[in-house]
DNA sequence: TTGCCTACCTAACGTTCGTTAGGTACGGTT
DNA sequence: AACCGTACCTAACGAACGTTAGGTAGGCAA
């Protein structure tokens, strides 16, 4: 349905994208090459250019897109758990979470991970975002009354949540269980 | 009293190491440079190869330091607690992290944050010290015999303990005061 | 006093980096 | 048939990378 963009552009795009999310998880934003991108998608390193304006501007659509993924489950998580008991609200959320950091390809554990070491300009542009996530995280916590520090407490949280990328592995383990053990570390046991 | 060495040689590789665990925090490993090192060191990049065989090595020596740091923190937490209540051990270990993490140079930080981005090489050669650190978690909590899925909850807490480089300030934060908070995630209230 | 060791230096190496210039091949429009 | 935009290409740029070769200056020992 994309109007501007034919069939192959959007692709190249994606895969462009998809590839350098995976590597900068794996080994940093300095640690990953132009060329090492392209090869993997099949062009040239200097054929980027034709879908991105420098290497900085992919990274900084990574993260983006990261954060993108992380509002959506959130917001499909609000709407879920709309009227269910505090507990349940949060132990949705959490599972949320999760989900984005796993189950939506590397976007979201990539800009867990790979924030920090990203250069100035791009940490920069992306930093509003960021706040605005986590700002839904305290406002939530705040809310449900339960939680005795809030501020600390989400920090913990997403601490907890967002450490499980490297050592959490979807294929092996199971993704409600965690996110139960993580929800009972913040509120308690079921109430 | 070092045997084998001149002072200024200490001092020299201290500095190496000090400064390269500081900028390996800040950047990723892949993002410093050893020219870099050497600037903020005072000397040229090439007389590093006087103190080190090659950047990577360097870099494990920060990471070993790192994990140095934490196990000393963790013996001196377990003679405190020795003989006292479970809850009251866990919270003595969970400072001790915490200490190591903020208040011994930026080694541990170092790690926890950066290890994942490192060479291969490196990776394979620091593994069985990360491992054997961990160990002595899961025995703890194990041990301690209060907790519900000790190999999860031990990932949840390192998580949420070593995360908290990316937000922490010590200048502004208490670290009791988050060593109990995170200490209450694990354990709950007061028992 | 000669000689060695330590702790640096300058200069340069080959490689890889991000990036740019200037193509070509081709489907769709006019 | 002529043209244009898209999606790539080859070739190359200067800068930065890790690393090596071959110094020099000064302290200590014989």
């Amino acid at each position: 349905m994309a109007v501007t963009d034919t069939v192959d552009t959007t692709s190249a795009r994606q895969r462009i994208l998809d590839t350098t999310a995976a590597l900068v998880l794996e080994h940093g934003v300095a640690g990953v090459a132009q060329r090492q991108i392209a090869e993997r998608v099949g062009i040239k390193a200097a054929s980027l250019y034709h879908h991105f304006a420098s290497k900085n501007e992919i990274v900084e659509a990574v993260f983006r897109r990261g954060i993108d993924v992380m509002e959506h489950a959130w917001d499909d998580a609000a709407t879920a758990a709309t009227g269910a008991a505090p507990r349940a609200r949060l132990a949705a959320h959490v599972r949320a979470h999760l989900s984005a950091l796993f189950e939506n390809g590397p976007y979201t554990a990539a800009h867990v991970t790979a924030f920090r070491t990203a250069p100035t300009e791009v940490r920069e542009a992306v930093v509003p975002m960021r706040d605005a996530y986590e700002a839904r995280w305290t406002h939530l916590l705040t809310e449900l009354d339960g939680i005795e520090r809030p501020g600390l407490s989400r920090l913990a949280l997403l601490g907890a949540m967002n450490s499980s990328v490297e050592w959490f592995d979807v294929d092996r383990g199971n993704l409600d269980e965690l996110a139960e053990v993580i929800t009972t570390q913040v509120w308690g046991s079921t109430t």
